[in-house]
DNA sequence: CTGTCGCAAGAAACCGATTTCTCGTAAGGT
DNA sequence: ACCTTACGAGAAATCGGTTTCTTGCGACAG
């Protein structure tokens, strides 16, 4: 019932707790006999360390903190598994937290999660850059995911967004699209400001000028996705086409496209950014900007693991690259 | 940058550590200008209690872990974060682990989880029941979530399956449809076996008797539901209709129609269980059966806060209920 | 033969809280 | 006025490990 402490290990091999570390830990030499007695003695009692005691002694912990901003967007959790995998490995558990995109809620779970011995946090932070500058002064291992925090030197990992906005905005206009709308997220967030950047800047390389009238910023979930093409379609002269600068949004722009029974691509071509499961057997099949969203879990993993390991090394940002899908809903016929 | 302890408030406010304890656990009366005192003093620190220490001395964490089979399957995020809702109000932290229905590593995190003093566990069990038996053995609260443990009496928390999957059943009986398939999981999970069953009853009620040749069990992922349903389309008679009992498989079953250029209802109508976000824009909106997800994380959660309340009370299995939304997926014209 | 050095292993301190034990003071009863 | 009782608050033990300090033994050099 109850657990074996090292205590009754070291009773049980007739050494002392000392000894039983040692061995344990394989830190220091001792005498063979002395280890195999320990072993046996561990085997036999089934001892597991107190991770408790061990981490208040060495006053760090074996957990990462995850902190994304929606645990309903395939996105993040695609994200989270790959860090998890990759802490997994490393022995490190990994606590998820979500933080809904509210600050505040941010705040709180950060706050609470600093008293808690944490030994690394990856986040994909709201807006305030206050809470994770805050983590990162007293000293903790901090990496920034999808998003750049503002005025903040931590390791970041991140996709590039002006970049794959700029190919699928491309895309529409060799495929003759003219009037192509952009529906992005709060202004806030540089993932949202990036992608309408690069939808931009692909307007401006083929002459045209981007129209303000065509622009919608919404909240990256499905009904602000929704009310966004309602709110388009009324523009006058009509978008034919939109590039919605996420995955969540673009289930809300379809929805709104399918119940004004708006054919796709013939009226209006769509490209999404982000992937999703159903993006191939839905009719038109959906093209799509993915990112490699695992490989982005991954991948911050492997920093933060770098940063624990050595706090003092210059920060870094590792930008990993998107790729367009061309499918038919952006094909015009 | 070091926290401050406990005794740095002590000293702060003039009174012991014990007094400060008392203070801020609030169990035993102080007086009044002390109580101020000390709160004052620990307003003014920024103290935050270390949880490694008064885990350790307390033997406890704040800690709950959730343990699900699929971290890529949007019912079981809905599902964490029901839980995490409610372990946040509580003040539990959530550690999520994601066994990928793999029963050595299920047992693996169970095992290196159960030295973290971790206060509760919430599983969606693999096949293979001695993990949780171990766990609960061990005298941990366990809440087993989604499929039925085998011979172990532990809190459960589900859905009713059969009756879910019997509805979904009907309805395609009912629209006229005679050569019904089910694509089903994998037989040793009770979800899979359950839904199946309630299949075959709805069929027998009508006068049909269920024919073998119709039945496929897969693996609950999305390649899975492709393939099984591509094997399907080869049985002569070829089924009219097909019922797809969970979510991944569905969307493969889908894609698998899709590409075999097959009409839908027309020529095979289809029910899904679990909902999906895009089933209402998809074209026919798909029909399905939705589970109540982010509740059955709540009713899990509460039923761990009970058992960690009171160890010895006895074993309880809630049962939510499924709605059928039919739509034109499975709407004969 | 003796003094020094190295090293293995035990003893004890420590991490930072909570909780039990102890003591002193004030209140209340006779 | 004195003795008992209650209670508030400090001292110290405790949780279960790790790490530093100390000790004792054997080896080796002078």
């Amino acid at each position: 019932m109850a657990m074996p402490t090292i205590y009754d290990v070291a009773r049980h091999a007739g050494v002392s707790p000392a000894t039983v570390s040692r061995v344990l830990n394989g830190r220091s030499t001792v005498d063979a006999g002395l280890r195999d007695r320990v072993n046996a003695a561990a085997a036999q009692l089934g001892y597991r360390p107190n991770s408790l005691a061990r981490n208040l002694r060495r006053s760090t912990t074996n957990l990462w903190a995850v902190v994304i901003s929606d645990i309903n967007n395939p996105f993040f959790t695609a994200l989270v598994r790959g860090v998890e995998d990759v802490g997994q490995g490393l022995g490190y558990s990994v606590v998820l937290c979500n933080s809904d995109e509210n600050p505040d809620k941010e705040a709180d779970y950060l706050r609470a999660l600093l008293a808690d011995q944490i030994s690394g946090f990856i986040v994909s932070p709201t807006s305030r850059t206050e809470n994770l500058a805050a983590l990162h002064e007293a000293g903790r291992a901090v990496v920034a995911i999808d998003r750049r925090p503002r005025n903040l030197a931590v390791d970041t990992v991140l996709v590039d967004n002006e970049h794959g906005a700029r190919e699928a905005t491309t895309h529409l206009i060799e495929q003759g699209f003219r009037r192509i709308a952009c529906i992005t997220g709060p202004a806030r967030l540089s993932t949202a400001s990036r992608r309408l950047r690069g939808y931009r800047s692909a307007l401006r390389a083929a002459g045209i000028e981007p129209d303000p009238a065509l622009e919608r910023h919404a909240d990256f979930r499905q009904r602000g996705g929704y009310t966004a093409m309602a709110n388009l379609l009324a523009a006058r002269p009509a978008p034919d086409a939109v590039f919605v600068t996420n995955n969540l949004m673009t289930v809300g722009a379809l929805e709104c496209l399918a119940d004004n029974d708006i054919r796709i691509p013939d009226q209006v071509g769509v490209v999404g950014f982000d992937d999703v499961p159903w993006a191939t057997f839905i009719r038109p099949p959906l093209s799509t900007v993915t990112q490699p969203t695992y490989e982005l879990g991954r991948t911050a993993a492997t920093l933060l693991k770098a940063r624990i390991d050595d706090p003092d090394r210059p920060p870094e940002t590792a930008t990993l690259h998107t790729t367009l899908h061309a499918r038919a809903s952006s094909r015009r016929p």
